[in-house]
DNA sequence: ACCTGAACACCGTTCAAGT
DNA sequence: ACCTGAACACCGTTCAAGT
């Protein structure tokens, strides 16, 4: 059932050890599972099995099975902390803007099943708005926007604009990708429009029948980068006031 | 625990007879008991005890949990349905599309516990997109952009801006306003900016800290309205190419 | 120090049996 | 026709016990 894992099914590397149990190592086996499998798929049991281990033992590094989903989400959305001793310095924040958008895309699209986990997970505080969800992140956009000539209030209605755009359409993004990749052990969609079906809904729903193939056709790279040059243009609207 | 449930504990109404089950009224009684306790909370037994039957009693009326959610979200969506015989001729597409976004958010803002299943399930088709899942709400979206001036190709774009915003702006606002109501069995939130750990972390995010109770208010309104009125203004833009 | 066996209280789901 | 008891295969989680 589960393709393609990538540790070896008994969680020992290629010399036979078995990898030494971490917090770290737990987590990151739980992405790859979640890659391979799904949200749903992921259990302390079946992880425990991945990793060659009784479930039991995984509650020595995390505190259950919140704290692992916790964990999954803050190694993931870590990657977009700036970090000034590896990074060029930006020249703008349109620059930041860009990087930190393109980011977000970039886990959405390697990682899919996990980012609704993400997207929808309740934040540590209740104004953190996911993706741009800890406090580290908050606070780069922040203050990368105000030493820029942002208000503080255009700053945070920034973050408001600049999290609703990336969650709205990252979600939307990585659940398309995911559908094609998916391990789906949903039902059989009911109301489908594979071939079979679609002759009989033509009468009820012309214009979807007709335009059939062009809704499934995939412009996600040109409509993100538009989508996301008219926010910026948006918020240097608001800048000029 | 359950805090004023709308319906008798032991589904019963006030003359004592018990409710007939039906698909209906398991759906309905399921997304009470997810506004009251929250999506988690919601299992076959809890929600059979809540009807005040037996879980294996509602198996002859729903195929399962998996369906009994995908009734949920089509129970919601339907009321986004264009009904021609109660409604008032819509005049403009500019018109439909704000019935249409105020109509999902007022989904959204009665039933922040449920938006999340709105937003995050696998809708029947691949090309479907959340929250505009339903193929007659499409079938609508499409035949009022293209009988008043769209292309077949502007439509179709529009259609994924248009729930690209959607989903963004409202599964935030659900969740905020989830926050606030919300029965969270959640874990304390570890980094919580609460006033006693407010202090120790200035030093590491001082404009987060100094900005914190600006953060926290809520714009949700105008923000909204102002995000909705840029939205359309783009696709006039793109109508007059 | 690190892992496990056994146990507990829950799930969803099936099916023969009751009324 | 409609509901239930009993059972099965799973969960997450705790804790005393093993090594």
């Amino acid at each position: 059932m589960a393709p393609a894992i990538r540790t070896d099914p008994d969680g020992v590397d290629v010399a036979g050890r078995r990898l030494p149990l971490s917090r770290e190592l737990i987590i990151s086996a739980a992405v790859l599972f979640v890659d391979d499998n799904g949200l749903p798929a992921l259990t302390m049991r079946g992880l425990g099995k991945e990793l060659g281990v009784e479930a039991m033992s995984l509650y020595r590094y995390v505190n259950g099975r919140e704290d692992l989903l916790e964990g999954i989400v803050e190694s993931m959305v870590s990657e977009l902390h700036l970090d000034p001793t590896t990074m060029e310095p930006l020249n703008g924040w349109q620059v930041y803007l860009q990087w930190l958008a393109h980011g977000v895309r970039r886990i959405a699209q390697e990682h899919p099943a996990v980012f609704p986990l993400i997207a929808t997970r309740h934040p540590a505080a209740p104004w953190l708005r996911p993706p741009l969800r800890s406090l580290k992140v908050v606070e780069d956009f922040l203050s990368e926007l105000i030493s820029r000539g942002f208000t503080d209030e255009s700053a945070i209605a920034a973050y408001r604009a600049f999290s609703s755009f990336l969650l709205g359409h990252l979600l939307l993004e990585a659940a398309a990708r995911g559908a094609k990749t998916d391990v789906i052990a949903d039902m059989p969609s009911p109301e489908d429009l594979s071939p079979a079906n679609l002759e009989s809904s033509i009468a009820t729903f012309p214009h979807v029948s007709r335009l059939g193939a062009r809704l499934s056709e995939d412009h996600s790279d040109s409509e993100f980068e538009a989508a996301l040059e008219n926010m910026l243009d948006r918020l240097d609207r608001t800048l000029a006031h």
